[in-house]
DNA sequence: TGTACATCAGTGAACGCGCGTTCACTGATGTAC
DNA sequence: TGTACATCAGTGAACGCGCGTTCACTGATGTAC
């Protein structure tokens, strides 16, 4: 996987470092990210909690590596995606593929999703590799995008934001050539698809009587 | 205000408890929410710690306390808004004017806003009569979306919603006559705008080069 | 107006807890000759 | 193949900290006659 030969000892470092990641999104699924304990982690491997520092520097290490693999996991999805091609036979997938990847790896682990998500950790700053990883995610995005050719924006106050567009897309680098309406539609769909998967993993909708999959899925629908 | 008369304790009780909450919303701006420390407060107001437990019964009931009195103030300010007439002389104010009031208060504090939309806290479960004013809030922004009666949703896909929410209206209770695509404006109001203000109070488009305000206008307007 | 009593705000000590992190150390695993 | 040494995983004790919460108590404020 790695490319280059593992020691044994290398391995089994690795195998463990699995190991605690697995127990802390357990941690994090049971008490939310803010109670993450490096001591509890510890006790349910059967270690002493000092042992974790062979492993992660201190607690934020760890976090962040938490981080980094969620916003990995769902780059990856997003590229198994577009690399599996489109729907039923086309060529490239469009935004409709791309969003119910997004839904899929939302409602696999809810956690997981606002961690990435959810309200920001005070004082915590992304490290660049994962700001990386966002423009990798935002470039697929904006592949799907142009597949979709939406056409040009009704009414004169959407096409004043796409005026504003054509003169910053800075976010949309991989993309220099894409016209205002892909830049415009990426970001719908972006904004969008997560207005409806925040509020109904939140549980914004729960006792509302609405099916928060048919919200999405017309809201995916809107979209072009 | 409350109507009845107050002897001076009582005066003073309740100054107590507004200047603890005051001090919790400031540790909650520096800190966020689940590093609120009721020892903490103390100190700050210069008080020993346990002298708090004269004005709340623990500090999970001072949490619900802030959660209440930031869900009450939006509902004041959308409420407000209907009551003060819409933008410029119009006799009903319409979806754009409450986005704006939505903006306004989700910006005068991130966090508060967050406190209510972000990340729930885990084994946390509101009482009813914060549900209530959830329910309040649905109410005035039904009665804004049916001031602006939007157009049939085009195509056959929204439709479809449209017919889903027809038959599942139990949020809409205040309105149980408000047409289906009413419900789905109100609906496309509430999360889409929730997905652009999310997004950018997380800070999701710092770095971009793209001005949040106008994404939010942009999708205020293609509400309707 | 003055006295006797009840109410209540706030204190300080204490309990038990779990946290992140450091440190000196033991014992097992791998490496070099 | 065997020995000497280096590397490294994991332990247990300890440090300092802050947390929520309880309890018995003091002193001030309000109430009733």
């Amino acid at each position: 996987m790695t490319g280059s030969a593992q020691t044994p000892r290398e391995r089994y470092r690795q195998q463990v470092r699995e190991e605690v990641k697995e127990k802390a999104w357990q941690q994090i699924a049971g008490s939310g990210a803010s109670a993450l304990s490096l001591n509890a982690i510890a006790k349910q491997m059967g270690m002493s909690g000092p042992a974790l520092y062979r492993y992660f520097a201190n607690r934020d290490e760890l976090i962040t590596e938490l981080i980094r693999d969620a916003y990995r996991s769902l780059a990856d999805a997003f590229t198994a995606a577009a690399a599996a091609g489109g729907d039923a036979g086309a060529d490239r997938p469009g935004p409709a593929a791309l969003a119910r990847v997004l839904r899929r790896w939302a409602l696999e682990d809810p956690h997981r999703y606002f961690l990435v998500y959810g309200t920001p950790v005070p004082g915590y700053h992304a490290p660049q590799d994962i700001t990386e990883i966002a423009a990798e995610m935002m470039s697929a995005l904006l592949d799907a995008c142009s597949a979709a050719a939406p056409d040009p924006a009704p009414g004169a106050e959407p096409r004043a934001f796409e005026d504003h567009l054509a003169g910053h897309r800075e976010w949309a680098g991989s993309h220099p050539d894409a016209p205002p309406a892909i830049l415009r539609l990426a970001l719908a769909f972006w904004s969008r698809l997560h207005g409806v998967l925040s509020l109904e993993l939140a549980g914004h909708f729960t006792g509302m009587g609405l099916d928060p999959a048919l919200l999405f899925e017309a809201e995916v629908n809107a979209l072009m």
